[in-house]
Order: C-alpha cells, then structure tokens, then sequence
DNA sequence: TTTGGCACTCGAAGACAAAGAGTGCTAACA
DNA sequence: TGTTAGCACTCTTTGTCTTCGAGTGCCAAA
C-alpha cells in the first residue's frame, strides 16, 4: 500500500507538527500551518485513512492525531530528510570530544557524553568487541608473592589487565616462564579461540606441580576472557527527566528503572549491533540503526527510540554509539548528530593511534 | 533549651510518624497512636512551642506538624535508638557483597550496590584516598614502539597503571633504565611528596636527549599522579524516583541533574570525608557522618539526607560510603545498614589481602 | 498545669458548567 | 469522483463553587 503524495505530505506534517509541539495535530491546526491548498474536511478524510492504515492515532476522540510506531517508521523510511548540523552544533561537539585524553575508553565516554548534551538525550556507547581480535602479548607482572598482574595486549593495540592471586611461594622466574610459555603458544590465536583447555596445554615441563600450575594458568585464562568484556557507558539518563514525554512520574520511574539496568542495555544494543554488522549488505558506513517505540522490547521504552550506530577502530574493532530519546524527536537533527560524533570519533581515534 | 521528657516524647513520634507515614502528624492522631496520657490540647500546646524551637514546623495553617531540619536533627543527635539488623537483612547484604570478585574496586562497588538494594536509596562509595600511601614499585612495560604501560604499585599492594605514548624510538631497555631509575628514586616516598621536579630529578646520565627523556618522565608523573585520583560509585539513583518525597517532577529532576555530576558529589562527600579524619577526637570507628536536608549545601537536596561512613583497608586506607536518601528515612535503620556493610566489606577486605 | 470546647483556617475532593478543539458524517458542488 | 461546507457530537480542559474534615489557636474552667 504505496501512499499517495498527499497523504505523505500530511503524515510528514503530523510527525514534524507533534515532534515540534508534543501536541495532537488536528486537520484545523494543520491546514493553518502548512500551506496544503485543501480544507480541512478533506485533511480529516486522509486522516481517517492514515488511521485505518496504523499510521497516525488519536489519544482521544476528540483530540488531534499523534504519530504511531508504525507512523514514525514511515517517516524515517521514507519522508525524511537528513540536513546537515550548524557550524555551532559541529563545534560544540568537536570540542568536547576532542579534549586530550590518553585511553581510548576516555575518548569514547567523551563522544558518548558530547552526543547526550547536544541532544539533550541519553547517550550510550559500547566498547568495541574483541573476540575476533588476536592476542599479541601476555605479561605477568609480580606485584607482590602471590599476587600478579596479568597484562593482555590484543592486536590492535588494545591492552587490558587483571589482578589477579595466585599461590604464595611462585617465584618471579617461574611465574615470568609461565606467561612467555602462554604468550608463546597463544600468540596470533583470535579471543573467540582460547579456552581454558589452550591455556593449560600450552605450558609443558614447567617444573611446577599440576595443581599450582593450574591456578596460575586459570587465573591467565580469566585475564585473557575478561579482556573481551564489553563496557558499557550510559551517560544523561537524567535528561530524559526534562522531556515533556516524561512529565509522568510512572513513566519515568520505568525508563530509569531499565536504564538503570546497564548489563540489559549492553546486551540488547549489542544484538542490534551484531545484527547489522553480519548483515554485510546493510553495512553501509553511514546507516544508523533506529528502534522505535514497541520495537524495543524493554520494559519503560514505549515511548523511547534508539538510534545507534557503529564507530570504527582501525578496520577490524567495532563499536556502538548512540542515543536513547524520546521517540518523539527531531530523527534527522539527531541522525546528522550521531553522524558527526561518530566520524570526529573515528578521526580522534586515529589520532591516539598516530 | 534542653528539651523536657515530654518535649523529647512528642518530637520523637512526630519524626517517627511523620517517616512511617508521610503526613503531617496532627495531635489528635498522635495521641490515639500513642498512649502519652494527655489530652490533645496539651499536645498541641507543646508543639507550638516545639514549632518555636525550630523544631518542627506545619506545611499550612490546618495540617498537622513536620519536622524541620533542625528536628530531625535533634533525633538523630540524642533521640534515636540505633537497633540491630535483622538475620534476613543481614543476609542480604551479606551475600551481595560475598560474591567473589579480584579486585578490590569490585568489592567496594558490590558493597555499596547492597547498601542501595537494602536500603531501597541512592548509595555511594568513594575510592581510598591515597594520598598518603608510598609507592613500591613503578614498571614500565612496553607495548610497542611509541606506546608503554606505566603501572604504579603503591604502599598497600593497591595497583593502578595507565598506557601512555612516549617518543617512538625508545628501546625496551631503555624504558626499562628509566623505570627502574625512578623507582629506585622514589619508592617509598608518599604520593603526595611525588612532583614532577622529583620524578625528573630522579634520572641521571641516561644516554637519551633530554627532551625525549622529559616526556617519558612526564608521563611517568602523570601515571604516578592518576593513581591518587578518587573514584566514585554512585548507585541505584533511580531508586529515589520510586519515593513520595520525591514524586513532584520538579524535585526529582532537579535531584537527579545533581546526583549526575560525580564529580561534584565526590568532591562534596571527599571534603566531609576529610573532615572526620582529621579530627581525631570524632573519629570514633563507628560513627556515621549524618547531613541533613540544607546542610547540604548541594542544589536539589533540600529534602535528601546524606548518611556516610568510614571504611578502611588495611590500618591506613580510608575511603567513604554511605546512602543518599530523602531527609524523611528512618535514620537508626539505615544507620545500623551502613554499618553492617561497612563491617561486611571490611571483612571481605581481609580475606582479599589474606 | 491540664483539659474540654469552640470558632476558624485551609487543603482535598467532588460536582458542575462553559469553552474549545477536534471528529465523523452528509449533502452539495465542480 | 474528489472536495468542501456545515453540523451535531465527543471529550478534555479549565474554572468555580461547595462540602468535608483534619487540624489549629485560644479561652475559660477544673
């Protein structure tokens, strides 16, 4: 069902007038506004059409009409055009994010942070994932007797530790021959493909008693594992408070409940994120993934949208980035602002890496 | 003005309704609830005068009395009775904090996450101060050219490290002179002795240019330095939307635009923090430092009480935790919940460091 | 000093009406 | 056949008024 011109023009105008009002738009108010050359009568009978269509609803029956999910969807499929941000928006954004920083998970909480005050939204990024990235180096760093500091360097330049305890009685020379014995066998290896069986089995003649050894070695595997944790940040969950859409207090309560919840987030953006980036024919670099209301299955989010989308480290490390708002939102302002988080991310990114 | 019994009795119930019930307790309700053997005549005479103390105030003409800051104040200080926890409470702060974990950042997380789940508030915990700690150890461990892990090991086995880029052409055993240059120089000097004029001083004769060996040492300092920096967990903000206190949109919003400033928190509970440990008279191991309503001179707190503690790793660590809750809480609970936590996340310290 | 009684205050809650915005439907029109 | 003017109807919003009740302060008597 391909809608005729008019009826985009007028879902188009309904989405744009509600966004901009957070009130119900009536054929009257509509035809005021925006020069449609038809009266208001027969604004009311497309209405009726759109309505019949799942597009637009009314709260009432004597209210005005309000975008559905569905209504939405379309507009950001079809009706939408994407403007490019103002000077003063770019500069904004450039500036927070360009502040000097010497980790890379500091530049992401900076982008993450710059996207949620220019939107007035929440923002979330997610460290890139790393399974398929390979180990390079393993280190073992002796803190005190019985207590080590495992480093673990990944292809790209990605480096994580872990404290971590072991028997007492180790000595730097056996625990140094352990970790250049697992960094040796393991080396090159992606994350996805050590377990803890590689990690035993690559240590042999150690001189060490199995039972001691195994320890150590546990205590790398979990190192090596958690490198490929993904972090989450949430940032301006606060924000959402001053939303209109949120002037309720329940509904609040809800959204902040499941936002509260960074482990659930992580994972449910993750999906979206897999999602795309096995969908080869979809990765196009500039496409951001949009969730709308129902279309998120959290609890507290009907009246949210998502939009995320991927930053790149190097070729290979991908991340996400994005912005949890209201579902009535300015979709193209907010698109053309992750778009530019995104790239001043990137080219930052390749400035920490020289 | 010492208070009489009576005076004493009244302000006690007020308080103790007033958070029981969230109504403004009148003196009719009052002795019906309570069996004080007068009339309500001579209870209303009593609050008018408890209302000229300070004490407790009306929020209109015909509504019954609140207590202001002042009163809530005066229970706290010599009218309340801190009674024990219950088996089932104790359990549950128990197990969250006992979950297994590495690293001692978990555990101060896990512990403050249960003060929040027990109390049903926002918590908080701050890191150590370490300021006074003395560094053991400083390793420098490359991990390629142009790119070294810095990792400062201080007085109390606390690990901290930080990658920074240094001039591209530097060897490993280059690095590894001037690693070992400065930690011969400056162990077991207190981190707050440590500037970048003894750090620099700290290598002689090296055979490198001097300006390719003063950015490695800057950032060897600024290793050095982040290792002092105060992290805090601010937890379960959400939470206080689910409070009538602060069911009024405005007061929500505006408490939690604060609470999104860690910083501005840390800083505000570092300074109170500072307080107690340098007065020694006060420093008492099981005293709580109890903020009331305006003496938080923080906006948006109006109607919050901070309730903080004291916890210590080790003889010399101190860092603070505590709750963020609305002023109308029932203080001997959260108080003996603090400090069971407090204990707990002690003990569990211990068995970290064996 | 305590108490019962009483007039008074003020907010909460409910009822009701008027206003206003918007709808659907129908009949007429180009 | 698509468009429009007109009209009755619906439903929320807003404001006003009233009632109800809990609570107060004060006073005179015990």
């Amino acid at each position: 069902m391909p809608l005729d011109d008019r009826k985009k023009k007028i879902l188009q105008v309904v989405v744009d007038d509600y966004v901009s009002t957070y009130e119900p738009v009536g054929s009257k108010a509509l035809i005021e506004r925006h020069n449609l050359n038809v009266s208001s009568a027969t604004v009311r009978s497309e209405m009726a059409e759109l309505e019949k269509l799942g597009l637009i609803e009314k709260p009432h029956t004597s209210a005005g009409r309000i975008p559905s999910d569905r209504g939405y969807r379309e507009y950001v499929d079809s009706l939408m055009h994407v403007d490019n941000l103002s000077d003063n928006d770019r500069k904004i954004i450039t500036s927070r994010i360009s502040k000097s920083v010497d980790e890379v998970s500091d530049l992401i909480k900076n982008a993450s942070n710059a996207l949620s005050i220019s939107t007035g939204f929440a923002s979330l990024a997610i460290t890139p994932r790393l399974r398929r990235s390979y180990l390079t180096q393993l280190k073992m760093l002796m803190i005190e007797p019985g207590k080590v500091l495992v480093v673990v360097v990944l292809s790209e330049g990605v480096v994580k530790d872990k404290l971590v305890r072991i028997p007492n009685f180790l000595t730097d020379k056996q625990v140094a021959m352990i970790s250049a014995s697992v960094e040796s066998a393991l080396s090159g290896k992606p994350l996805e493909e050590i377990t803890l069986i590689t990690v035993t089995s690559s240590v042999k003649n150690a001189n060490i008693p199995d039972s001691l050894l195994n320890q150590v070695l546990y205590e790398a595997y979990t190192a090596i594992k958690q490198a490929d944790k993904l972090d989450i940040y949430l940032q301006g969950e606060h924000r959402m408070l001053s939303l209109p859409d949120f002037n309720e207090m329940s509904k609040a309560r809800e959204l902040l409940d499941t936002l509260s919840d960074d482990g659930m987030i992580a994972g449910y953006v993750n999906e979206l994120g897999s999602e795309v980036i096995d969908d080869k024919s979809n990765s196009s670099d500039n496409s951001c993934m949009i969730r709308i209301g129902q279309e998120i299955a959290l609890e507290g989010f009907d009246d949210c949208s998502f939009i995320t989308t991927t930053y790149k480290i190097g070729d290979t490390l991908i991340g996400n980035i994005g912005v949890i708002g209201p579902k009535r939102m300015e979709y193209s302002k907010v698109i053309s602002q992750i778009d530019f988080v995104r790239n001043t991310l990137s080219d930052e990114m390749k400035k920490l890496y020289e």
